[in-house]
DNA sequence: TATTGTTTTAAACAATTGTTTAAATTAAGT
DNA sequence: ACTTAATTTAAACAATTGTTTAAAACAATA
């Protein structure tokens, strides 16, 4: 075997343990698996696990650098595009229900594992300043100094946004169980209130502006 | 001592155990913690938790099933007040933003073991005939006749106004991490944030009436 | 082929898990 | 005071936890 697939193979049993580290941490938690868990998961023993992460903590702080980034980049994509702020709203509200459908889980580890106590804090300050250099900031107080858009700050509008994407595949179960839907129908109230929280969002940002 | 007394103070130790046992089981879930854990928190041991609880798991369920009750008792008596569905809607967030203010672990704990695969199923299905019952639902389909109400169902409803008043909460440490925010610099964030989701809400589901 | 370094395995480690035991303590009724 | 029942304690239980060991299997180079 040559020295390339040498560590082909390697990154091949790696990638194995972290593609499958990733779904069981995403969807049980850090406290919700076992080290031997994780490695059934991924077809290996306790021991490689170990051999390529060190620790089941190691293997997690690495997942969860790597989910967070993932879960920044549509977003910040979004706000690089070369569109009209109110199109960047919309567009953004449209990528975010792609990411969600595709990763429904992911809004729910996050918010848990950054709630708890002995986490280790994941520096998300550098996230902020790429996505004011994109000049969106500018054009939000464009839009506001000519009267066309509301007067929210950054904190408003990350609020309003990603609460009405994020909220209802977290909320899954529990609206499903409340209302008594099954999965199908589920589905189509999450594609029904798509539109309903652009045009909310949307109507509520810019009032006055024709439609 | 007498049987009162005795009763007393023996619900006294299974009271401390199960109010403990409630707030650890909140912030840190139920694979977050540990039996001893329970105990400690309560001043009790091991055994006393087993004693008056049989195990763990029961514990848990007890807890579960009481913080259900506490989440939808102030929304149920919100619909069975007597006043117009406008203002229901109004007071409703504002309830649950009171609600929330002084129990904000509680939507994510509640999202989260009914996440779990292996969480026995709470059955909910009658809260909701508890909320029809109070006739909102009547008022509902009065208002869309008249043109004066989106025509919205039960569920997109729920979505709208538990997305914007749970998430907020549940996502403080993300929101605090991505834009630096101090608690006391997130607490005011979320106070504003209150007014802007009520008045978007009620302006989009209300779109044509005057204010 | 012999040697080297890397990867994989099975087994073991001490610590912690949920739960139970059996004895000690306390309280109540006779 | 004696008996009975309820409460509390300390210790133990087997199973599982995260992690490590040491030997085996493998691949590459000489």
């Amino acid at each position: 075997m040559s020295q390339i697939d040498k560590m082909a193979s390697s990154l091949s049993t790696e990638e194995k343990i972290k593609a499958a580290a990733k779904q069981v941490f995403i969807s049980k938690g850090f406290s919700g698996c076992t080290s031997r868990e994780l490695a059934k998961a991924s077809g290996m023993n306790v021991a490689l696990v170990n051999y390529y992460f060190r620790s089941k903590n190691k293997l997690f702080q690495l997942i969860f650098q790597t989910v967070m980034e993932e879960f920044f980049e549509s977003m910040v994509s979004v706000f690089s595009s070369d569109l009209p702020l109110k199109e960047k709203l919309k567009f953004l509200i449209e990528r975010e229900y792609v990411f969600l459908s595709k990763h429904p889980e992911i809004p729910r580890f996050i918010i848990n594992e950054l709630s708890r106590k002995d986490t280790e804090l994941i520096e998300l300050t550098h996230v902020l300043p790429v996505i004011y250099n994109t000049g969106v900031i500018e054009q939000a107080i464009e839009a506001q100094k000519k009267g066309e858009m509301r007067r929210v700050d950054m904190v408003g509008i990350t609020l309003l946004v990603i609460s009405n994407c994020q909220y209802p595949f977290m909320a899954k179960p529990l609206i499903k169980n409340l209302h008594n839907l099954s999965d199908e129908q589920y589905q189509q109230h999450i594609e029904l209130h798509k539109g309903m929280v652009s045009e909310m969002i949307i109507s509520y940002l810019f009032p006055l502006a024709p439609k």
